[in-house]
DNA sequence: GTAATTTCTTGATTTATGTCAAGAGCTTTT
DNA sequence: AAAAGCTCTTGACATAAATCAAGAAATTAC
C-alpha cells in the first residue's frame, strides 16, 4: 500500500479494491521550492496529496502578505471553492521546499464519485471534519491573545518551527514577525 | 411550498417530490427566547432551520463567553461535529428571541441520503461552501484590525445591529464591548 | 569561502485594544 | 410607575501588539 493510499485510507475507510482505484487517479509529481502550485484568480483544477514537503496557501493584500496555512506530510492541498464551484481561486499556493505530491485533475477528481458510490458520502464527512477544524481555528482568534495563540499551535505543530521562515508562521497566527520574535524569546528562557 | 422547501431548493436544487419527501422529515417547533437549543457537553442529534427568530451559538470559557455566530432566519444550525460524530457538542445554542425552527432528528437526517441517492454529494457541496465562508472569517481575522471586522461585518449585516444585543456581534467579531462602542460611535458620527 | 540575500531579533516608540469603574439608557418585572 | 436587571457608553488608564529602524544571524548564490 502506498503512503496515499495508506492517508486515503485513514481518512475515508474503504476497501481495497476501491483505494487502488482511487490511488490510481493520482499521478505523482514533484515540485520545487519556490514553483507556484496555484495562483490567485486561476481557477483552481486539480486536488493533490503532499507526499513530503511544504507548501505554503497565502494571499497577497495591497499591504501585506497574510499566509493562511502551511500545508505538511499527509494533508490534502486545493483551494476547495475553486475546485468545487469553478470559482477563481482565492489563494496563491507555493512550494516551500522541494516537494513530491499526488494530483488528481479535476475530471478525475469528479468521476471517483461514479467509481466508489459511497464515495460523496465519505467526502462529506471529510469535509465536515475539516469545516469542524476552522471552526476551532475561529475559536482561537476570539478568545486567545496572541501568546495564546502561539502557545497553542507551537504545542500541535513543534516540527513546523524549524523547517519553515517563522514569518508564515506569525502571519498564519495573525500577529507580525516581531511580536511572534518577542513571544518565542521569552518561551525559550 | 414552504420556507423550509425554498430555502432547501435555494441550497441543494433537488426536485419538487425529493424536497416533499425531505421537507416531510422536519417537525415545526417552537423555542422561547433564553431556551436552550443545545448545550456544550450533550450530543447534538438534531438540525434545524430557522423559520424566524435568532439563535445565538457559544461557549463559556473560564474567563468569558465567547459567541461564535448568531444564526439567522434562512440558516441551519446544528453542532455539525457532534451531530455528524456523536461527539460532545462544543456549543452553547441558544434562542436569543422566540423563534420557529424546523427541526429533524439525527436519525432521519440520517436517512436522508437513503431516500435521496444525491443527498450525500448535494450535503458536501453544501458543506464545502459552508467551509470557504469559514476560511474567508478566518481571513478577516489575519489579515484586519478590530475595526475593519466591524465595517466588513456591518456592511453584510446591517439589520442584525437592531436585533440583538450588541456585546454578542461584539465577542463575534473578537473584540470587547468597549471597542466595539467606540468604533460604533465613530463610525455614526 | 565570500558575497549577497533573506530572515530573525532587538530597542524605541506609537497605536490599538483591553480593563476597570461609573453612570446613563433601556427593558422587564412587579 | 418604581424597582431591578440588563446593556451600552464613556473616561481614565494599562497592556498588547504594531511599526519603524538597525543590526545580527542564517541561508543561498556565486
Amino acid at each position: 500500500m502506498t503512503e496515499l493510499e495508506k492517508y486515503i485510507q485513514s481518512y475515508f475507510g474503504i476497501s481495497q479494491e476501491d483505494l487502488a482505484q482511487v490511488g490510481a487517479l493520482f499521478k505523482r509529481q514533484t515540485i520545487k521550492k519556490g514553483d507556484y502550485f496555484l495562483k490567485t484568480g486561476r481557477v483552481c483544477d486539480k486536488l493533490s496529496f503532499i507526499q513530503s514537503g511544504l507548501l505554503r496557501i497565502y494571499v497577497q493584500t495591497p499591504n501585506k502578505e497574510v499566509t493562511q496555512l502551511i500545508s505538511t506530510k499527509g494533508y490534502f492541498v486545493t483551494d476547495l471553492a475553486s475546485l468545487i464551484f469553478n470559482t477563481p481561486a482565492r489563494w496563491t499556493i507555493q512550494a516551500l521546499t522541494d516537494a513530491e505530491i499526488y494530483t488528481i485533475d479535476s475530471q478525475d477528481y469528479n468521476r471517483i464519485g461514479t467509481l466508489i458510490p459511497k464515495w460523496h458520502e465519505l467526502e462529506k464527512l471529510f469535509i465536515a471534519r475539516c469545516f469542524t477544524i476552522l471552526e476551532d481555528r475561529i475559536f482561537t482568534h476570539l478568545s486567545m491573545t496572541a501568546e495564546e495563540r502561539y502557545h497553542f499551535f507551537f504545542e500541535r505543530n513543534k516540527e513546523l518551527f524549524n523547517q519553515v521562515p517563522l514569518q508564515y508562521i506569525a502571519s498564519m497566527l495573525g500577529m507580525t514577525p516581531e511580536t511572534f520574535s518577542r513571544i518565542r524569546k521569552k518561551s525559550i528562557s
